[in-house]
RNA sequence: GGGCGCUUAGCUCAGAUGGCGAGAGCGCUGCCCUUACAAGGCAGAGGUCGCAGGUUCGAGCCCUGCAGCGCCCACCA
């Protein structure tokens, strides 16, 4: 027994840290451009999607990561030019509202502030407490090219930013203009249809009879938001209503306001829904804003930025908008004109920042024309230049890119990219490409639009500004088009169809070839994880308890492409014990090597189950490859679990330890750096630890010396060894494994200690035999077998017996067993025989069956009922003889 | 209101192109500290594959309908 340079005991905290330290030493996650293709290797690029600078690590950044990390590292594996590129989003709110609320322990505001100094404060912050979560990516064992960070807000970024907002605007694509669109009345800003939330929420219907303005009856309209009644400006019906057709063209009184409105003709009501009348509120809805568009209609804002009711709304000014509700239904009720109200949820929005109910309001913003954008995007996912996986997503990406509206950039924030937009003293807009200067900003009294864009405008351009664009860069020029965009498919409509639109914009190319889903991770019963619920977990801690591998096999474990990811403790603790276990059979094949080593490649000669492993191994890789084809992380790792514990440690490893030859070790040797490369992507960091210390490497890589010029890291991937399948030894193995399991069955049924040897006599037959006497050494070892010989004949004395295929095996028994439960075993098992030869025998006397299904499933269907026939003979016997 | 997904063992999930004598992990039961691993080994119990029809020689898998759960999207006041 050698000595080896590996503690007894699997520690992934201090492993994880050392094996991290050395990978990034060495720079094995950085990647050199190859824009002439020189090097032959082909490019693969995946850009990290950017955390915010605010955020630390939940579940679903350890999941994102680890699947990219296990696609980047793979890629590497393969041989191809792989950069992860990652970065940070400076995320305009949500970083605003951290430093704000920070201020506001202070005591002040960022008014206080001014504009500028708050923008410093921020930048402050970012760097003294952003980014975090870049730290703890690298604990998960992050590959990404650390020397390509990149920010959204950052000089070069901004830049790009900056770039594409003037050539938008010059082709028309970029506009200022008024519509109706969402605010958030708390962050006191626009927000784009996507940042808010729409949640079925209790509330109100509420029917109001308007008089006519010649005192008659007038009509009823509905509304569930009371208050919007001080803005109306009109009342609509269907054109071809026979109940309001008089009314068309006349107009009715807004009560409380007294104010005389046109009641109008508009096929966009619905004749069939409430009164068939509706209030137009052109600013405060989007269907009433083309409404009082088509007629001509003013438009009123009641409402103040903080949603308190303005001087339009006369006496209510002041008032909260709910409590505005409220005090009208009042004083509606008093005039006897509120008809009815009528509880009722209807979907309300939120703003997905802060959860404050948003107001739709008209207001001066500027928009992107969305059409031509999205009409490309799209065509490039019909015809396949971007692909899903899985392609069903597709298809809900497509109607949303076909049904947008513009998209709303700017908000009225500090934190972001500043529109580059002047106006002069009269008010002319000029877009800029470089700042004006001093001397001009004074001669035309220009001053800068106030506001700042959208983060996700930036972030549209993530995968072409992480490569250096807008300059012509190397890095562009050999990662652009992205190999992989992967993300959860939660955000494919508010990150994934700006990049492709932005990308085929400013590029003219699709920015990645694929899209990769994952879903959501969420806890052991599927329930999503939020703080409201109790359930969330933090990836940090199951780091730091179970290691940054067992995580993230855990985590990939599940994660089929589009579907749910369950995660609960007892899981990672599960791929923890995978981890150990992996560790363990390590160690054990490492004191048994002696001076072999894994490079010696397989011996000339082999026994039955190296064949066998070799072929095992062969299928595992073939299962692999398939697998991560379809970007099934989750099959790879079913896969890789299996071979290894159940097949590679459960039985190769047994069978060696009986043997002392070069050839076992050599095939030990092979198999376990075969397994080591394939599961690496998934657990890096152990895979890396063991696979060193297999090739003989310093134990200890913080006082490495350079010496060792390989790591599993960029070692290559397992190719396809086809020659390594091998049927016989597969079948042979198989009956092999079946009889040790039977005499171990046999054991168990009968209370036989382990420790107590079996004599075996085999009934079996010269070809059964044959297949068996390769894996006797193999048989005697595992089933506690002394002596076994071949004999037709059987035992002569009493003894049990273990159906095997093609015969039976006897097991002399010394009068030591309970005779009642072993005929009550036999009963039950020769039910399910008669059971299962009843089955195959209808089968079988159905003509169509014999005659239609294909000849090789007939004949094994014969071949099942003979042997259900043998065994119910055989076990009819041993009752027989039992008596 | 539209679209999508899910429904298989107590729990969470696998089950290419229909051939299943339905699997895994965890949990459960029994035996075992067998010199890699008790974070382990061996053996076992546990399933009318949501329901109803249909196609087929054959359906967990395909078709139709129904039910339940979940998600996304949505300007019916």
């Amino acid at each position: 027994m050698s000595e080896i340079n590996l503690p007894k005991t699997y520690d992934p905290a201090e492993l994880e840290t050392r094996v991290y330290s050395w990978w990034d030493d060495r720079g094995y996650f950085h990647a050199e451009p190859d824009e002439h293709g020189e090097t032959g290797r082909e490019p693969f690029a995946i850009a990290m999607p950017p955390p915010n600078v605010t955020g630390s690590l939940h579940m679903g950044h350890a999941l994102t990561s680890t699947i990219e990390d296990a696609l980047v590292r793979h890629a590497r594996m393969i041989g191809k030019n792989a950069v992860w590129l990652p970065g940070m989003d400076h995320a305009g709110i949500a970083t605003q509202n951290v430093v704000e609320k920070e201020l506001a322990k202070e005591g002040c505001s960022r008014h206080d502030l001014g504009r500028e100094a708050f923008i410093a404060r921020v930048w402050e912050w970012k760097e003294e407490y952003g980014g975090k979560i870049l730290l703890q990516q690298r604990r998960l064992g992050a590959s990404a090219d650390w020397q390509r960070e990149a920010f959204t807000f950052d000089e070069q970024r901004s830049r790009a930013v900056r770039k594409v907002f003037c050539d938008l605007y010059d082709d028309g694509l970029i506009y200022k203009g008024e519509r109706i669109i969402n605010w958030c009345p708390r962050c006191l800003t626009a927000l784009s249809e996507i940042e808010v939330e729409h949640t079925e929420d209790p509330g109100e219907l509420a029917e109001l009879r308007y008089p006519a303005a010649d005192g008659s009856d007038g009509v009823i309209v509905a509304t569930t938001r009371v208050e919007t009644m001080l803005g109306d400006t009109a009342v609509a019906v269907h054109p071809a209503d026979d109940r309001y057709r008089q009314l068309i063209g006349g107009s009715v009184v807004l009560p409380l306001l007294d104010r005389e409105i046109p009641v109008v003709a508009d096929a966009h009501v619905d004749p069939e829904f409430g009164t068939g009348a509706v209030k137009v509120t052109p600013a405060h809805d989007p269907n009433d804003f083309e409404i009082g568009q088509r007629h001509e209609l003013d438009s009123i804002d009641i409402m103040t930025d903080e949603a308190t009711l303005n001087t339009a709304a006369g006496p209510y000014e002041g008032l909260d908008r709910y409590t505005a509700r409220e005090r009208i239904k009042q004083d509606l009720d008093a005039l006897g004109l509120l008809v009815s109200v009528t509880e009722r949820e209807h979907p309300v929005g939120h703003c997905s920042r802060c959860d404050t109910v948003v107001e739709p309001r008209l207001s001066e913003q500027w928009f992107v024309r969305i059409r031509p954008l999205a009409d490309r995007a799209a065509e490039a996912v019909r015809d396949g230049r971007t692909r899903f996986v899985p392609e069903r997503n597709a298809k809900g990406f497509l109607d949303w890119l076909d049904n947008l509206y513009d998209w709303c950039i700017s908000r009225q924030l500090w934190w972001g990219h500043r529109i580059p937009a002047w106006y002069d003293a009269d008010g002319k807009v000029a877009v800029l490409r470089e700042d004006p200067s001093g001397e001009e900003v004074a001669a035309r009294g220009l001053t800068q639009d106030e506001d700042v864009l959208d983060t996700w405008f930036s972030s549209a351009l993530w995968p072409f500004t992480t490569l250096g664009w807008p300059d012509h860069t190397p890095d562009l020029e050999t990662w652009y088009p992205n190999s992989v965009l992967e993300t959860g498919y939660d955000i494919n409509t508010f990150w994934v169809s700006r990049m492709l639109m932005m990308g085929l914009y400013c590029m003219d190319d699709v920015p990645f070839r694929v899209v990769f889903n994952h879903g959501m991770v969420r806890d052991r019963h599927g329930k999503k994880m939020s703080k409201s619920f109790g359930n969330v977990i933090d990836p940090v801690e199951f780091i730091e308890e179970y290691g940054a591998d067992a995580l993230r096999f855990a985590l990939v474990r599940s994660a089929s492409p589009g579907q749910d990811v369950p995660l609960a403790e007892e899981w990672v603790e599960g791929a923890r014990r995978f981890c150990n276990k992996l560790w363990n059979a390590a160690r054990f094949v490492l004191t048994d090597l002696g001076d072999v080593s894994p490079d010696e490649g397989l011996p000339e000669t082999m026994e039955l189950e190296d064949r066998w492993i070799l072929s095992r191994l062969e299928s595992a890789r073939a299962s692999v490859d398939a697998a991560l084809a379809d970007y099934d992380l989750a099959a790879v790792s079913r896969a890789l679990y299996h071979f290894v514990w159940d097949e590679y440690c459960d039985w190769y490893l047994e069978l060696a330890k009986l043997r002392d030859d070069r050839g076992a070790r050599r095939v030990l040797a092979v198999v376990l750096d075969e397994a080591l490369r394939m599961l690496h992507p998934i657990t890096p960091f152990v895979t890396e630890e063991l696979w060193q210390a297999l090739h003989g490497r310093p134990g200890d890589k913080a006082s490495d010396d350079g010496q060792s010029a390989r790591a599993l890291i960029v070692e290559p991937w397992p190719a396809p060894a086809p020659g390594r399948r091998d049927a016989d030894a597969e079948a042979q193995f198989e009956a092999v494994r079946e009889a040790v399991t039977e005499l171990r069955r046999f054991r168990a049924d009968h209370g036989l200690s382990p420790a107590r040897r079996l004599s075996v006599v085999a009934v079996l037959g010269a070809e059964r035999a044959a297949v068996l006497e390769g894996g006797l050494d193999g048989i005697r070892r595992l089933a506690g077998v002394d002596s076994w010989r071949f004999d037709d004949a059987g035992s002569s004395g009493p003894a049990g017996k273990v159906a095997v295929t093609g015969g039976e095996l006897h097991v002399p028994l010394e009068g030591l067993i309970d005779l009642d439960g072993e005929r009550e075993r036999i009963s039950r098992e020769l039910e399910k025989a008669e059971a299962e030869l009843r089955r195959a025998r209808t089968k079988l006397a159905n003509d169509s069956f014999v005659s239609k299904a294909p000849e090789p499933v007939v004949r094994a269907e014969r071949e099942k009922a003979d042997e259900w026939a043998r065994t119910i003979e055989r076990l009819t016997a041993q009752r027989v003889a039992l008596d």
